[in-house]
DNA sequence: TAGAGCCTGGACAACGTTGTCAGGCTCGGG
DNA sequence: CCCGAGCCTGACAACGTTGTCCAGGCTCTA
């Protein structure tokens, strides 16, 4: 570690300056050019009032020809507002933050907003440091899918007026809104839909209970069997796996074991996925619900019935607060919960087949 | 699981809206506090050497004690890199763009970089909207799928440094690097796959010509066609469709017209989804090839041949190569075609049914 | 024609950070 | 005991923009 001398980056710079960076026009350069005063340029490249038209014309040909564009660095150094704000998620690949996503943007772009998006990975740690990465922009707000359970370390942000709306899953330890899906009920609605159906020995796969959609989800799918008057054996449920090798070993074990299921409910559109190709591969029927919709769903045979969110409506809600926190309309932090909805298309309708 | 309500504690809500654009705390209020000089402060926070561990550790505090957060804006002024890349894409609801977008997002995560992107909705002003947004910011490079077919307008950027690479379409009337798949190669084979099956009546459903994978897929549709010796019906070619009920018509006139097809190339994902609805419909079996993958195509009825490309692939290699711009390794702007991989799943290998 | 008021344009400071450079301290050798 | 070397530390300018404020020229009216 012999770092003293401080001659690193100098011939880098010599030579990138030479070649590729060449320093970009400033209003400066643009004013000379121009003939006028610096703060002239900045009026007209602002629509500000006040430049006669025949200025603004000599204005707006030296920025043409020198390609100037403003800095927005130097802008929001002065302004303060950066007119952008952070999406932190957990997989952009994952189907359902397409939508998501899209729809922040969106509304992000109905406020003049820029949208910078980054995935966590569902890691806590990658969370904290792309959301702390957000705030030196000084991003004016975020929207967040949480990975992590403590979000204390936000507090110096929420307090100099960054405003945050968490999805999918509530913050933990900070008062903060909070836009999600009825996760309980509607895991609830799904499994009383097999139980409509005849069903009793009804299979649970889901995630891990410290997420707490799966938490939710989990907890309808008891509430449904509890209802219904049915004991739920142990070893009807897989909690904690969401791999496809994971999912298709826990399904095949509720399929063939001593006490074996008629119907499976999917707590996610990954595992749904998995236990379709299990359950195609399978001579009995067993019906199946999912949790989350899934593309061409439809098209299955059978189709597959779904308790579906309305990813979009979710994004569009959670960042029409965001905005409201900037206005300055909204004040006090809420939890607001979206419904979802049960989708009928066949597999969540087949009877029980022992 | 007792937590039913969900209802929150709001002890915080009145001092959060008291200091609501309470001023953050800069390096000068943490020298302040801790007693020492604004640059050793600087020096501190950037892990530069030449600190006391105990100056360190009384700096350490007073950051900690104040929830300061370095101001990126000015550290970037001041240093002329931002650390972030734009990703300008065509719809990031889009299933191809998932992955995509994904992938160069972990090449920015490598290089410690941040990922800003929007959505262009294919409107070629909206493009150029974003694009110069994201140049305003000063993003040291640029992801760009394009809509439009001119980029002239980048000229100035590209001379001032910043590193682009477009994605999909090559640049229109500016030599920059693409990267893209072998659109005209594996239309061609996926056409040609078609004909080693029997069939010569194909029909052909895709985008406007003007859009350029649109055309090149087109190109490879002919070039089959023409290596078979099979001479093309216009009323076997649907071009400029691509929402579903004008899909969906353009399929059913090929399918029921007075020369009709036995076989359709669909020639992008969204296209292939709706001629799959309307196959279904079909009492005849109708042999289908689609360009770009689908999800859960092998597990419907038949399954889906397809020619797939790799978005992750395209999104990998595009962001390394941005990077490779910004390192001064490369210089000469370059096309890269990236090979697409015929997948059958039973759609494909039907025969022809008169 | 002079004075008031308006309109246009420019000088200057400030935003928060980093690079430069010089000053002060400690420590060891002469 | 003094001097130089080496290490820490801090003062200061600069990055490019915008807000403030003032100067000068114009028009309009009395």
């Amino acid at each position: 570690m012999d770092d003293r001398t401080g001659h690193r980056t100098v011939p880098q710079t010599n030579l990138r300056s030479a070649t590729r960076y060449g320093t970009r026009p400033t209003m400066k350069d643009v004013a000379a050019r121009a003939g006028v005063g610096l703060k002239t340029v900045s009026r007209v490249v602002n629509g500000e009032p006040g430049v006669t038209p025949e200025t603004e014309r000599r204005v707006q040909e030296a920025i043409e020809a020198l390609g100037f564009r403003r800095n927005d660095s130097a802008r929001v150094l002065r302004k303060g507002r950066t007119a952008s704000i952070g999406l932190v998620l957990e997989d952009l690949a994952d189907p359902f933050y397409g939508p998501l996503s899209r729809s922040v943007e969106e509304v992000a772009r109905a406020h003049g907003a820029l949208l910078i998006n980054g995935s966590s990975a569902e890691d806590p740690e990658r969370e904290q440091e792309l959301v702390l990465a957000l705030c030196a922009r000084r991003v004016d707000g975020l929207v967040v899918i949480p990975a992590g359970d403590d979000h204390r370390y936000l507090e110096p942000e929420l307090k100099a007026g960054v405003a945050t709306v968490f999805v999918d899953r509530p913050a933990g330890h900070i008062d903060a809104d909070v836009v999600l899906s009825d996760n309980f009920g509607g895991a609830r609605d799904g499994v009383a839909h097999l139980v409509a159906h005849g069903h009793r020995r009804i299979g649970f796969i889901g995630d891990m209970p410290r997420i707490h959609t799966a938490a939710e989800r989990l907890r309808g799918y008891r509430a449904a069997m509890e209802d219904a008057g049915i004991p739920v054996a142990d070893s009807w449920m897989s909690l904690g796996v969401t791999d496809p090798e994971r999912v298709r070993r826990a399904a095949e074990e509720m399929l063939t074991g001593r006490d074996p299921v008629t119907a499976i409910f999917a707590a996610n559109n990954r595992v749904t996925v998995t236990v379709i190709r299990v359950l195609a591969e399978q001579a009995r029927r067993v019906a199946l619900v999912g949790f989350d919709d899934i593309e061409l769903a439809d098209l299955l045979q059978p189709g597959v019935t779904v308790v579906a969110q309305d990813a979009a409506a979710i994004g569009r809600t959670a960042a029409e607060r965001l905005f409201r926190q900037l206005d300055g309309t909204l004040v006090t932090p809420e939890r607001i919960e979206l419904p979802t909805r049960l989708i009928t298309r066949g597999s969540g309708e087949l009877p029980p087949a022992d």
